[in-house]
DNA sequence: TGAGGTAACGTAAACGCTTACGTCAACCTT
DNA sequence: AAGGTTGACGTAAGCGTTTACGTTACCTCA
C-alpha cells in the first residue's frame, strides 16, 4: 500500500521547472516569480508534498531534533512523577516550533558512558536537554567540551558555563522553614537528600538560613536515595537522636512521605504531633494522608524555558551561557498544620 | 570546538582503500578478507567513528527509530502516570535493539489530524506505537491504509488487523467484581470510564459477568473523564441512586479515588461502609487514603511487549497481526476491607 | 544603443552513506 | 592449457535535499 512519497524532482518534472525552484519556494526563499511560486505551492498542497527530513538533514547539517535525556537511578527514568513532568513541558515547546523530541534514558553509572551519546555523534539532534542530577558529570563535561549545545534542567555545573534551569531552591526551603518558625515551631529538622546534586545542597542553605535568621539550631539528616523508604529510615534515626523534633522539613515530597509513615508508626499524629513540609509537589502529594504541605515547583515551566533556552543556543551559539531560576510556591495542606488549607484538589499547574 | 566528524571518504584514502569496503566492515557484510576487516575495524576503533545516521537513513531508508504517540486528553500527555509508564517499557526494550524512541503527542481533537503524522510523512521513523484511546481512530486507520507499521498499546480497533496490546480488562474487573462478591457485598456498582474506550468496555462486561453468574444486580454509572473530580460526582449521584450499596468497582484509580473522597465527605467510611476496588494501580494508588485496592496492570510490560511487536512487525511487514492480552493482578490494599492486606510499599514491577 | 546590473531561473555539485556492478587475479575444471 | 568459477576489491550511481554558480532575459542609465 505504502506508495512511494514523492520527490522533488517528480513534482519539477511534472510542473516544468527546476528541483532548485521546488526547493527555494519549499523553504520560501527568494528568487523566485510570484506568479510562478504561486503555482508550485498549489501544487504542492494538492500533492501534499512533505520533504524528506533525512535528506534535508544530511544537505543542511541540522535535524529540528532535540534530545532529551534523563539518568536513570535504580530503574526508575521517563516515568518519574518529577521529570515526566518537565519532558511535557520540553515537549510542548519544541513542538510548538516544530521541533521533535528523541528520548534516551542513559544509566547513572559513571563509567557507563563514553565522550558523547550515540545519538549526538550519529547527527541525530541538534542539541540536549538533559534533566537531572542522576547524569554522570563527566558525560556532561565531555559535551560541553565537545561543543555540543545543552541546557541542563534540574542541575548544574557551579564552575562551567552551561545553561541551566534550576528552581528556586534555596528560595523554597527558605519560605518552608520560616512558615514552620512563624507558626511557633523552635525544633525543626531538615531530610537532606543526596548531597552531591546541587539542589539539594541549595535547599540545605535556604534551611540553614532560615534556622539562623531566627536564631534556631539546624539539624540535618543526610538521605542516600529519594525514596518514601529513605524517608522513613531517616526520621526514625533523627526522632531516636532528637526526640524533641516538633517540625520536618524535607528534601523532596517522597522522603517527606516516608517521614509521615515513621513518626505515625512510632504513635506520633500528623501533623498534631509532628508538621511536616515536603518540596516539590510532584503529583502523588495531595493524596497523601494527611495531603502533603509541600514547596511547588513549576516542573512544566522548567521544561519551557530549558526548550526555549536550547533553541535560541541552536540559532545563536555564542549566546552567553544563562542559568535561570524559577520560583516556587508554598502549597499548605494539612501535613503541617496550619490553618490556611486549601482545597485538596488544588493544582498548581494546568 | 565541534570538529566535523570524520567520514568513510577520509578513512578510506586513510587506508587506502575504498569506501565501499569501509562500509562493508562497518556493516559487518561479506566481501572483504579477514585481514584487511581486522585493519579497517583496528583504524575505525582509534578513530571512534560514528556513521551518520541521516546519510545511512537516506541511504536505506531506514531510520532505527520508532515514534511514540500519545494523545492529550486535557493537556496531560507523557506526564500521565499510566503511560508514562508504558513509555519507559517501550524505551527500555528499543534501547536494547539499538532503536530510537521519538516523542509525539498529538491533540486529542479528532479534526485537528490529516491523514498522517508529520514523522512519518518526513520519514522520521520507522513505525510507531501508539498508546491509548483518546487517539482519533480516524488517524490510525489512515496510517493503516498508508502501510504504516503500528502497534496499538492500550487500545484497539476491533475489526481491523492491527497489532496491539491490552490488559486482561474483562479478566481483571471479573476478579475485582468476584472479590467483592465473596466477601459478602451484594450491591456492587461499577464506575465505567468513556465508553468509546475499547478498555473500559471490556472491563464493564467483565463486571457484568461476574454479577450475573452471582445472581446480582448490575448497577453501572458512565464517567465522561478519568478523573478524581469525575469519581466524586459519579459515585454521588450512584449513592443518592442507590442508597443500598455497599460496594464499588472502577474502572480506573483515579475516579476510585473520587469515590472514596465522596463516599467520606458523605460520612460513609472506607472500606467500613463502603468497599472500593479501583483499575490500574497508579503510582498514587498506594498513597490514597486509605491505601487502593486495585487491579494492577503491568503497564512496563505492556510497553515493552508493543516495542516487540513493532520490532518484528518492522522485520518481517506480512507478519499477520497478534492482539497480545497480559495478565493483571488484583492488589489487595485497605479500601476493600478485607484482611490480606500486603504492606503498602508493595510494588508489582521494579 | 550598448555596457552594466539585476531578477529569475536552471545546472550540477555536494551532504555521507549503501550497493549494484565491473574488474582482476587466483584457483579450479577437463 | 584454455575456459570457467570464485572471492576480493574498486567504481560509480543513487538516496532526496540544498545551494553555489551559471545563464539567460530584461531593465536602467549614460
Amino acid at each position: 500500500m505504502a506508495s512511494r512519497p514523492l520527490t522533488q524532482p517528480e513534482i519539477a518534472r511534472r510542473l516544468g521547472v527546476s528541483v532548485a525552484t521546488i526547493s527555494r519556494v519549499v523553504n520560501d526563499q527568494p528568487g523566485v516569480s510570484n506568479q510562478l511560486r504561486q503555482q508550485v505551492l498549489q501544487v504542492l498542497q494538492e500533492l501534499r508534498y512533505t520533504p524528506n527530513a533525512n535528506a534535508r538533514s544530511l544537505a543542511t547539517d541540522q535535524t529540528s531534533t532535540v534530545g532529551f535525556v534523563v539518568a536513570m537511578p535504580e530503574q526508575t527514568g521517563v516515568d518519574d512523577p518529577f521529570y515526566s513532568k518537565i519532558m511535557a513541558g520540553v515537549e510542548a515547546q519544541l513542538a510548538s516550533r516544530d521541533y521533535q523530541v528523541l528520548l534516551t534514558t542513559i544509566e547513572a553509572q559513571p563509567a557507563s558512558w563514553g565522550d558523547t551519546l550515540p545519538i549526538v555523534a550519529k547527527g541525530r539532534v541538534d542539541g540536549l536537554i538533559i534533566a537531572g542530577p542522576p547524569t554522570p558529570r563527566q558525560l556532561i563535561l565531555n559535551l560541553i567540551a565537545a561543543g555540543t549545545p545543552i541546557v541542563l534542567v534540574d542541575n548544574c555545573l557551579p564552575q562551567q558555563d552551561v545553561n541551566c534551569i534550576l528552581s528556586d531552591n534555596e528560595g523554597g526551603l527558605y519560605e518552608a522553614t520560616r512558615h514552620m518558625v512563624q507558626h511557633g515551631h523552635r525544633h525543626i529538622a531538615f531530610l537532606c537528600g543526596p548531597t552531591q546534586w546541587v539542589s539539594n545542597h541549595e535547599r540545605e542553605v535556604g534551611y540553614r538560613r532560615a534556622m539562623a535568621e531566627a536564631g534556631l539550631q539546624a539539624r540535618v539528616l543526610y538521605a542516600k536515595e529519594t525514596t518514601i523508604a529513605s524517608g522513613q529510615k531517616m526520621l526514625d534515626e533523627g526522632l531516636t537522636r532528637w526526640p524533641e523534633l516538633t517540625a520536618i522539613c524535607a528534601a523532596n515530597d517522597p522522603v517527606a512521605i516516608g517521614a509521615i509513615r515513621a513518626a505515625q508508626q512510632r504513635g506520633r499524629r500528623v501533623p498534631r504531633d509532628l508538621a511536616v513540609i515536603g518540596y516539590d509537589d510532584i503529583a502523588w502529594a495531595a493524596l497523601n494522608s494527611p495531603p502533603l504541605t509541600t514547596v511547588h515547583v513549576y516542573k512544566r515551566r522548567m521544561g519551557q524555558l530549558a526548550a526555549l533556552q536550547l533553541l535560541e543556543l541552536l540559532e545563536a551559539p555564542e549566546t552567553v551561557p544563562a542559568r535561570s531560576i524559577v520560583a516556587t510556591d508554598l502549597v499548605i495542606r494539612e501535613s503541617c498544620g496550619c490553618q490556611g488549607a486549601l482545597p485538596l484538589n488544588e493544582n498548581k499547574e494546568v
